[in-house]
DNA sequence: TGATGTATGTTTACGTTGCTTACATCAGCG
DNA sequence: CGCTGATGTAAGCAACGTAAACATACATCA
């Protein structure tokens, strides 16, 4: 202790406080600039460089730990991997629920032309993908299993992302919730689906 | 004639030049700044002003071009609405070889959070949900049509923006093409989907 | 024909951004 | 103590979106 003042010029972990802070602004709508965030975290603008070698660096980062969230916010702690078609839809549910709490960390995590430069970033999509697949396979039998898995998670993205985008109506929780299910079940019923044409 | 030249200080219809041009880098990729923009056009930084209120205002029409654009390539200049289910399978092939092949449009018609600003952006919106609601009650008949519209809207979207955002492997046009048919196929042949669980 | 108003394009400037370069401050170790 | 590498700071660059004031062309009407 040789000076009383215990806020050293070194930070301690500014890494972490970094993502942490980044996060906040993210949630909260913050326009999102790195010399907001260095203000809003007390440092100055180009401490973030010693951390982060750029901004897509930062963001690769903030998507990453996005993801871990996701799965979080699908699975539990736990492994809540469904073990019902119900299951499964509560599943899209969350999935969609969780792009609309946190729009702006879904965008980082999905919206970036995802680079070889965040490896993590793909095998983050890749590991929810093989969630579903498994979750498929406990629910269902049949040789396209990983086609309805694909199916799935593009059907539940699609409908994340559309209402993200104001596409479809998403100003009622309850509302978006309830059409994630019906449509959902509008698929997942093989009665529903009987062609007229040929 | 009172002047030889023909270049006059007025440039004539500076508007359609801009969104010509500036769908022209969006196609080729160019990082889209309004300066840049107004270079290639020949025309001050500030030109672009007197047509567009702003960037937002700018990327509103260029998106409602490529809801244009998309409309044409689904269903051509006639009505070509699907009248087969493997018709409605090479539409959502056509939707997503839109977004690959596009993909700065693309993603302005769908990335932005489409605020009440452009009003023609969500009824452009809508119209291709209808397009798809219309081809379905040609193809199929049950209680929830519109359930399925939106299913089968959420699918395709789904897809596309996977493979646009490195997801899904987008690099080979035909393999990407191949996947929408078999995880299309997946979900409309009734007879793949059967429940083993409760 | 000439004056005048409006649409359109230019000039100049402001504030912010991502990022780089040069320098200051710390901790640990000889 | 002084050296060294890690980590912070200060200052500055070019590019961006945008605003305000000014300049030019054209349409209208006397």
């Amino acid at each position: 202790m040789s000076t009383s003042t215990n806020v050293t010029y070194h930070h301690g972990d500014l890494r972490a406080t970094l993502l942490a802070t980044a996060m906040e602004m993210l949630e909260e709508g913050t326009p999102f600039s790195l010399r907001a965030l260095a203000r809003r975290a007390g440092v100055s603008q180009t401490a973030p460089y010693r951390h982060f070698d750029d901004r897509d660096a930062l963001e690769a980062a903030l998507a990453a730990d996005g993801f871990v969230d996701l799965k979080v916010a699908l699975v539990g702690d736990g492994d809540g991997i469904p073990a019902t078609v119900n299951g499964l839809i509560e599943f899209a549910v969350a999935y969609v629920h969780f792009a609309l709490r946190r729009p702006a960390v879904f965008r980082l995590m999905f919206g970036n032309e995802c680079t070889d430069s965040a490896p993590q970033v793909i095998e983050a999509a890749q590991e929810l993908r093989d969630l579903l697949a498994t979750a498929l396979h406990n629910l269902f039998e049949g040789d396209d299993l990983d086609a309805l898995a694909t199916a799935c998670w593009a059907l539940v993205h699609g409908l994340a992302v559309l209402h993200l985008d104001g596409k479809l109506d998403a100003s009622d929780l309850d509302a978006t919730a309830r059409r994630v299910r019906t449509t959902f079940a509008a698929v997942l019923s093989a009665g529903a689906i009987r062609a007229t044409g040929r």
